[in-house]
RNA sequence: GCGACUGUAGCUCAGCGGUAGAGCACUCGGUUGUGGUCCGAGAUGUCGCGGGUUCGAACCCCGUCAGUCGCCCCA
């Protein structure tokens, strides 16, 4: 050998990119079976689209501000630009709704599909933030008319997957529920300059402190210039800050609410809260407080036009929406000429697993899938391990065969390095009975491969 | 894209001008057919990178890159 040392390059992360080890994975492959079954008994279908779109197709709805990962050949030729240019998705809403105007003739509607993919974006990773990570997205689209009980269905899937979740038993969430046509319909009527800036501040009420929100709502309305000069200022202010103050449990209190401002709301907002009302009637058999409406939820993504959700943690609701989503009135319509009204929620599903990955939610003492671990003792005795692993595994049993004949003591440790749970001992010598070792247990009994059964947890 | 902070062993970090350290993890051993604990031994570093100051730099200065956190935005 020579003294000489190899160059390595040392590894290291790629930023905002998360990967997992072994025993990780094994709880987030539980928690990918967890959500496809439920999404599935609800009657959704699984697609896949290709990481990548072109460009167009991404950009078709207009600006686009999204950091986007653009893909090029590292061999292309300089003056080479007559391939289409390919980008990463950033979501699964844009290549949903090219998948549906492409395969339009081939869908029955309401087509309703679910899709776990990864998605990609650009920006500063941070806690609970990457640049790869995995949605699960439900949607629901119908050509025309998208009947609003789909609205009430989304959260009512998202809870029942979420309050499911291995390691989600102690966490308190909350999702909440708002209509965007009630506050976009607040704006059309009184008219203010600054109305998207209005937005933005009601979206971030609950990183600021009341008071600081309060004075700086007021200050946004009296700059924002007016459409018409009749309008009267405070009386924005006092609907804004009633309807966005609190949260809301029932229909019925949200209709309370506004009853004061009677004629001074246009159509357009009575549309949103009699929505919003209609669907929180339907999620009224949820636990209380698991869904409330909130009118200060606005949203980022620019094509919801009524219903909107997102979900927090209640003791940190900083961290972000770990499943959220919207109603959208013509999603394809960039793509085919058609109307096509829809609605769809999203679970983040690497900020969720990252973060209760970082609490120890979760088990994550098994390294390994195997349920047991064949002891080899010498070459000679092989073929009878083998066979033995063989019977097991036909009758549904996870069994790793050793892979050299050495030291018992080596191969418990290895077992119990790996997390696996139990080990087989085949006979020592002929006519001698095999043996099951339960490794928490640190038992030891007869076993026959034929009927052994694990133990009942 | 902007701001603050941080880069030393696989991981967490100490050292802050005189030739590189700890804990954890890892490998081997503590004899016959049995893991975790304990004991013993061992392996491990361009001190992020480049330049400067100095007799001498992991340490001081400049630059640069990377990371973390906040802002923006969002799952």
């Amino acid at each position: 050998m020579s003294e000489k040392k190899k160059a390595v390059y040392k590894p290291k992360p790629v930023s905002g990119f998360p990967e997992w080890l072994p025993e990780e994975r094994l709880v987030e492959q539980k928690w990918f079976d967890h959500i496809r079954r439920i999404f599935e008994r609800y009657g959704y279908c699984s697609i896949e689209t290709p990481s990548v779109e072109e460009l167009d197709v991404i950009s078709a709805k207009g600006e686009v501000d999204k950091e986007i990962y653009v893909l090029e050949r590292l061999h292309k030729d300089d003056e080479d630009d007559s391939e289409a240019r390919l980008a990463l998705h950033f979501d699964q809403t844009v290549p949903l709704a090219r998948y549906v105007a492409q395969h339009f003739n081939d869908l029955v509607f309401p087509f309703k599909r679910y899709q776990m993919q990864r998605v990609w974006r650009g920006e500063r990773p941070q806690a609970g933030r990457f640049r790869e990570f995995y949605q699960c997205d439900i949607d629901v689209i119908n050509v025309d008319n998208l009947p609003l009980h789909f609205d009430a269905e989304m959260p009512a899937i998202m809870w029942e997957i979420l309050s499911g979740l291995p390691g989600m038993e102690k966490q308190n969430i909350r999702m909440r529920i708002s209509n965007r046509k009630i506050l976009l319909g607040i704006f059309e009527k009184y008219g203010l300059s600054n109305s998207s800036e209005i937005l933005s501040l009601i979206d971030k009420k609950e990183k600021i402190p009341s008071a600081h929100f309060q004075k700086k709502l007021q200050t946004l309305i009296n700059e924002g210039e007016l459409y018409n000069e009749d309008i009267d200022r405070k009386l924005i202010l006092s609907i804004l800050t009633k309807l966005t103050e609190k949260e809301f449990s029932s229909a019925k209190e949200i209709k309370e609410r506004i009853k004061e401002f009677g004629n001074k709301l246009i159509p357009k907002t009575r549309e949103g809260i009699e929505e919003l009302s209609f669907v929180m009637d339907q999620l009224s058999h949820l636990p209380k407080g698991a869904v409330m409406a909130d009118l200060s939820i606005v949203r980022g993504l620019d094509y919801y036009t009524g219903t909107v959700y997102e979900t927090v943690f209640l003791d940190d609701p900083s961290y972000g929406s770990i499943c959220s989503g919207g109603r959208y009135d013509d999603l394809a319509g960039s793509y085919i000429n058609k109307h096509l009204p829809g609605v769809g929620i999203s679970i983040g599903f690497s900020r969720l697993f990252d973060r209760l990955r970082r609490q120890g939610a979760f088990e994550t003492t098994r390294k390994s899938p195997a349920d047991i671990l064949m002891i080899l003792y010498t070459e000679e005795r092989r073929s009878e391990a083998a066979a033995t692993a063989r019977m097991l595994r036909d009758r549904n049993y996870n069994v790793e065969l050793y892979h050299a004949p050495q030291k018992i003591k080596k191969q418990l440790s290895y077992a119990e390095r790996k997390g696996i749970p139990y080990v087989w001992f085949p006979p020592f010598e002929d006519g001698q009975p095999h043996e099951i070792k339960n490794m928490a247990e640190g038992t030891q009994a007869e076993a026959d491969p034929q009927n052994w059964e694990k133990d009942q947890k």
